[in-house]
DNA sequence: CTCTTATAGGACTATTTGGTCCATTTTACA
DNA sequence: TGTAAAATGGACCAAATAGTCCTATAAGAG
């Protein structure tokens, strides 16, 4: 919620507040689907069932609706990975994370690819502000894989001299990679392959 | 070329074969600076200092360039894919190619991310065809990986029962990753790590 | 209750953008 | 060299799109 608004010293009320919700929610909906580019705002007012001059009420224009989508799309995400990576310490609770995200986009064959990547590679040549929220959300992601791995470290299940941020840098972009590569075979396995291979690189560092 | 020409039983004189060539090349650059959503016919048209009839006249419409676009892009990719990877039977050939990859994305600190990724993530959902075609692009430039893996594995520098399929997916996806988390970051180190993650994992199989 | 501010609807405008058309020039080849 | 097809320039059009404005209603604070 700090790159987005356009309204700073305002007051919001309830329903101004359900209002730009409604808004945020079709543009994240219809940014995911379509992307950016093809999602016009005229879509999302359509969609939203709200009238023009409630978007520029809470919004100043398309580049800071993009930037209330970035927020939204972040805390969802951080969300439900906190929950998902918040407590795991073992190799197989990384491997049921795994199997999660891969059973998910499996449902959908590997299209729209993952809700902040596709958003990342939209944007972030276009809007400064949101792609350091971008970068900080990415950050904050690969900081729970992070804390994973440091688990893992603390209950010997990796070796002490392992090098946990950049294998974490390796897994985020094992599972980005995957995202991408699926969505263009519109095929989940690429990106099962490519986080598995990850996961095997990082159990193979205890029994060696 | 398979995916794009609008006019297929037409003759093709030799300028009209460099007024396609400059359009294409001047939407290549743009659609890879700006995005292909952000980037519109009259950019091209400008950029290619040529007026829209004969866009028009090369082309069925945007589409059919943006298709055109991925073709080319593909074209000069594998070119210089083939050229750093046909022969390389070495892990430290496999690193060079490492280096040069990071030393070209480093000059533009990491932005505008790989040619055909991008293209990919923000084609892959809207245009079937184009879709297709990457795809066929990333198959054969994994291809290329494979192939460096297999002489690796002849020369005994991998052990038999390595999956080559998979550890060329696990590359390439290490690979598209990291130039997304390098695009986002503004900063070659993420994709330099994942690279080397993967490179590591491929080095690790041998000597355990 | 009343007054101020937020919320809402939606018509309206200006601009951009994709796409068409046609008159003219150039090129290939019979 | 004559002619048919290709190439070109650019005016023109229609639709889409971002953005503005004005009026009316709902809601909260004093």
């Amino acid at each position: 919620m700090t790159t987005a608004d356009s309204r700073d010293g305002r007051r919001l009320t309830a329903r101004g507040a359900k209002t730009r919700a409604k808004i945020v929610a079709a543009a994240t909906e219809l940014m995911y689907i379509q992307g950016v580019g093809a999602t016009t705002l005229d879509d999302v007012l359509a969609a939203s069932g709200v009238s023009k001059s409630q978007l520029y009420h809470h919004f100043d224009g398309k580049d800071a609706l993009v930037r209330a989508v970035v927020d939204h799309v972040g805390e969802r995400i951080m969300e439900r990975e906190r929950e998902a990576l918040g407590h795991v310490s073992t190799i197989r609770g990384l491997r049921r994370w795994r199997d999660a995200l891969v059973q998910n986009n499996a449902l959908r064959h590997g299209a729209y690819g993952c809700a902040l990547g596709s958003l990342a590679s939209e944007v972030s040549d276009h809007d400064a502000l949101a792609r350091q929220a971008l970068s900080q959300l990415f950050t904050e992601w690969q900081g729970l894989l992070a804390g994973v791995l440091r688990r893992l470290q603390d209950g010997g299940a990796l070796p002490p001299e392992a090098s946990i941020d950049q294998l974490a840098t390796g897994l985020m972009a094992a599972l980005q990679g995957g995202y991408m590569l699926a969505q263009t075979a519109r095929d989940v396995t690429p990106m099962a392959t490519s986080i598995d291979m990850a996961l095997a690189y990082i159990e193979s560092l205890s029994d060696r």
